[in-house]
DNA sequence: CTGAAAGCGCTAACAG
DNA sequence: CTGTTAGCGCTTTCAG
């Protein structure tokens, strides 16, 4: 491996200007420039980034920690990341939170310990004081999908309620007047925050959700079923469904249709997030788009910005609208 | 920061020993060793890794490229190799292949710039000597999915025609004998594979591929719809369509019902690779299970013994194989 | 405009 | 068992 050093030697010159060159940084002598360029050509030298980084403290690599990357919307969210962070000059790299007891937690630091000042977290787990201390130590942790006050200037979020209000007001604008929930034990706030949604719409146009219209599960398709078996032996009629996620209201479907009911004709889903998935089932949901790719990729300029424009100050606010895809599986009753 | 420095002048020994007892190494002597971890508890010092990585050559981190992080195929492959990164102590970063011209390329050198001496490579693009060269310089560098004869001890790919032999036969042995083939115009090599994987099956079966039952598109749901209206138009009868994977697969399954063909009933689909998409699809997609997760761990622990043990001989072959997943697409004729 | 020299934080012989 | 001493490859004052 050739090294900055012999690049000198051969050139004739100290490795001070060498690595000017190298950055092009400050004025060095045009012709040795030249010189020294052609000779880094010649032999093929290439920076090593590992030094580099211990000499200037850098770090050229952001981390990314979710819960598990092999699920489309958190695969989404990485691709986002590692576009933005290619574009920035820095490596991306990754950890699932998933496997492990404090694992979280674990990532970070191990994040952390690898010199990687820019972080993205998908926090599913740790509360906000752990969270809060961490923020202090690391400039650029900042947080996707969780809104923290204490820290606004590093969250990067969806209004959650404005999604699911937009969502239930479609569903009403197509007729629909009873409107049933399914939503998911979580982690996190963001379930209650948009079955809040529904309601409030629901109120606004003078309606109702029931309660036994609303029904709980896990966030996937075998919840999304479960959740719909339970709504209808409740035996309360309804026309229409806003699910948590894309994968309850697949989940949905099926079971919509294993219970001889067609979709939409007979009830009406509403997806939330806009996956692959939600156009590979029949009929294609119609659901809340989630931009997450470029919320990713946004949240990971904050994060370079941050540790790079540390006196400067941000925008408190980077909360992001999920929009309306209009698909096939709701209809118009109107 | 707290630096080993400092604990060694706390604790008023030498660099070296402290050192020696933050990678437990070697014989400290037992007090001494307790006095120093003490130190370090109390002060939080914690190792710089990329200080290590200059000093002993080591990188820590394993890279890993693939065409498009958000396509679920290749999260799956990620989520395969961080998981076995992590158990190995490493780092994984990822970068996509998909955005830039000399794409894979520019992602190696600039994964190896960063001193990744591992490398799990999904190949799409680069020719065989371009690889050659590039593995003769990078020890770790894997490749997955990509049969290169030169470098067999490198490679941990699937037996494509065995798995599109073992998916025809159960079409056959469900009765079918009239199969069409949906394939995928594509860089490499494994579509063709694919189909003649169906060719011998159906050969040994005294049966014949006819060519107009053999359609050719993109290897994406759209391209699944085209292939089908195609099939569709040459009047050619047939019960049962082996797809180039399950995107094509469900693309497949909404042209055939959107023709008023039902699935399985009236004909019959098979995927390959049983992504989650898959079991979202009505109806649940039969399919050739694809161990990518299994397959990229695997990879990833080759690509980190590869550099540990550099003496060891390695076996030549890393050959996986797909297995059947029953679902609800294939229809029993028989 | 260019060079000398002192590190960044840690490891690894080599002595003792 | 422990300390000394060179570096790893690059950056960065500080002189000149």
């Amino acid at each position: 491996m050739v090294t900055l050093k012999e690049v000198a030697k051969i050139a004739g010159v100290s490795t001070a200007t060498v690595s000017r060159v190298v950055n092009d940084q400050a004025k060095v002598g045009k012709k040795c420039r030249e010189r020294v360029k052609k000779i880094i050509e010649e032999v093929g030298y290439r920076p090593n980034f590992i030094a580099k980084s211990l000499a200037d403290k850098s770090s050229n690599t952001i981390g990314i920690v979710t819960p598990n990357l092999s699920m489309s919307f958190f695969s989404s969210l990485a691709c986002g990341s590692e576009h933005a962070s290619r574009e920035n000059g820095y490596s991306l790299v990754m950890r699932n939170s998933l496997y492990e007891t404090r694992s979280e937690l674990d990532a970070i630091k191990s994040l952390r310990d690898h010199n990687c000042q820019s972080i993205i977290l998908h926090s599913e787990y740790s509360d906000e004081q752990m969270l809060i201390k961490l923020a202090k130590e690391i400039p650029g942790l900042v947080f996707i999908n969780r809104f923290i006050p204490e820290l606004a200037e590093r969250c990067v979020w969806l209004d959650n309620q404005a999604a699911s209000q937009t969502a239930t007001q479609y569903l009403i604008s197509k007729g629909h007047r009873d409107i049933a929930v399914i939503t998911s034990v979580y982690q996190n706030r963001d379930p209650a925050t948009r079955v809040q949604g529904v309601q409030v719409a629901m109120m606004q146009n003078s309606l109702k959700l029931k309660p036994n219209l609303i029904a709980e599960s896990t966030a996937n398709m075998e919840g999304g079923e479960q959740a719909v078996k339970a709504l209808l032996s409740s035996k309360e009629k309804f026309t229409a469904i806003v699910a948590y996620n894309d994968l309850m209201a697949i989940g949905a479907i099926h079971a919509l249709f294993d219970a001889g009911l067609n979709v939409p004709k007979d009830v009406s889903v509403l997806g939330f997030d806009d996956l692959d998935v939600s156009r590979a089932c029949r009929p294609k949901l119609t659901t809340m788009h989630y931009p997450i790719e470029e919320m990713a990729a946004y949240a990971t300029n904050l994060a370079v910005r941050l540790v790079n424009e540390p006196e400067k100050n941000f925008s408190n606010t980077h909360l992001f609208m999920a929009n309306l895809v209009e698909r096939d599986s709701v209809a118009d009753l109107s």
